[in-house]
DNA sequence: CCGACTGTACTACGGATGTAGTGCGTGCGT
DNA sequence: ACGCACGCACTACATCCGTAGTACAGTCGG
């Protein structure tokens, strides 16, 4: 182990991390090696070192964005079916607040990243690890609450989510993000559709 | 008018849609002045020509898509308030599948828009113009179904729209699009569960 | 019939970008 | 104790990008 790096977390979650910032805040376009280096505080060639080429960063990036993306989702505390629809709304209402206000940066690189893993099939695996995980558990849940449609209401709960993050996020509803109330009054009127038919 | 250009729509029409087709293609790195020039088949320099820097390209292309936009959701063919909601459902499920099925290339190029038009206020200009007189109308729609919260209301039904339209276009379901019923069974859920809390 | 104008073709250039190559210092295994 | 492997700093280079400048052809007004 080379001296002290300047961070605590090891190098390559540093590069990781500031690929995710600048991702967020310059796009596509604004993420390259150098940018950052500088970004980061890094000797210029750093970035290169730990992610020779541009594939080998946006996978850095997506790898480092599943994980972070998990703990802001709450992917270890999703309640218990048997906990009910309250227990299910207040969960979904309190990941995507968490998104929207202290992970905002996180969910726009998100959104970069998942335009770009269109046309990059390699960057979908660590996406779809995440995910699908998280899809799995809304599906029992929805499945215990009585859907008669899990999979499609899953989609449904899913969309919902990611649609109003988006808008708040990028959208022209860019004004400041849904107040937890607002998400579980909404989420409870998407539930009480999909299950009351 | 010079000679016969190898459109019929005119020259800043061809690289505007070039340029949509670029950014479905490969993405806000992949649109560059070189590129729509060989896309398109004019001679090298012609896109610069016709937008000479990188902003007004972008300007271009998300005025040309909101052109295009407001004939794929139908703008001008909205129901109106009388007609019921089987009328608004039928209608947004429509605009939906259509941006799903023959538009893909179109949505796609609308995300990457959305998301640039976070650093560059100026593009946000354009989206706001289709995009607000979209939801005045379903404003009025949702109102005159008996809404007790109109605004959020329709945030709802555009974020479940868009959400679903992402996931389906860029997302891990990049499966194949709703169908039209499964469309409208979603958005009868939805509305149900608003307008009958 | 001719001159100004508009849109087009083509070239030039400064700067940035992705990627590869090369020494050097540090910690580890033996 | 000492060579070895590894991560790091730094440099090099070919390519590509955005933008500007200039020359030309066809069209329209007078």
């Amino acid at each position: 182990m080379p001296a002290r790096t300047p961070t605590g977390t090891g190098r390559a979650d540093l590069v990781a991390d500031t690929a995710l910032a600048l991702l967020a805040a310059r796009g596509m376009r604004g993420l390259t090696h150098r940018a950052v280096d500088e970004a980061a505080g890094l000797p210029p060639g750093s970035t290169s070192n730990v992610a020779r080429t541009r594939q080998a960063l946006l996978e850095l990036a997506v790898r480092r964005l599943a994980d972070r993306e998990a703990r802001v989702l709450g992917l270890h505390e999703m309640p218990d079916p048997r906990d009910g629809l309250d227990a299910l709304v207040d969960a979904l209402a309190l990941a995507a607040h968490r998104a929207l206000t202290g992970n905002r940066e996180l969910t726009l690189a998100r959104y970069e990243l998942a335009l770009e893993a269109t046309r990059r099939p390699e960057l979908r695996t660590y996406f779809d690890a995440t995910g699908h995980r998280f899809r799995d558990q809304l599906t029992g849940l929805v499945t215990a609450l009585g859907s008669t449609d899990p999979a499609r209401h899953t989609l449904s709960l899913v969309a919902w989510a990611d649609g109003l993050m988006f808008s708040c996020v990028a959208g022209s509803y860019n004004a400041e993000a849904p107040s937890p109330d607002e998400l579980r009054q909404g989420l409870r009127e998407l539930l009480h559709g999909m299950l009351n038919g």
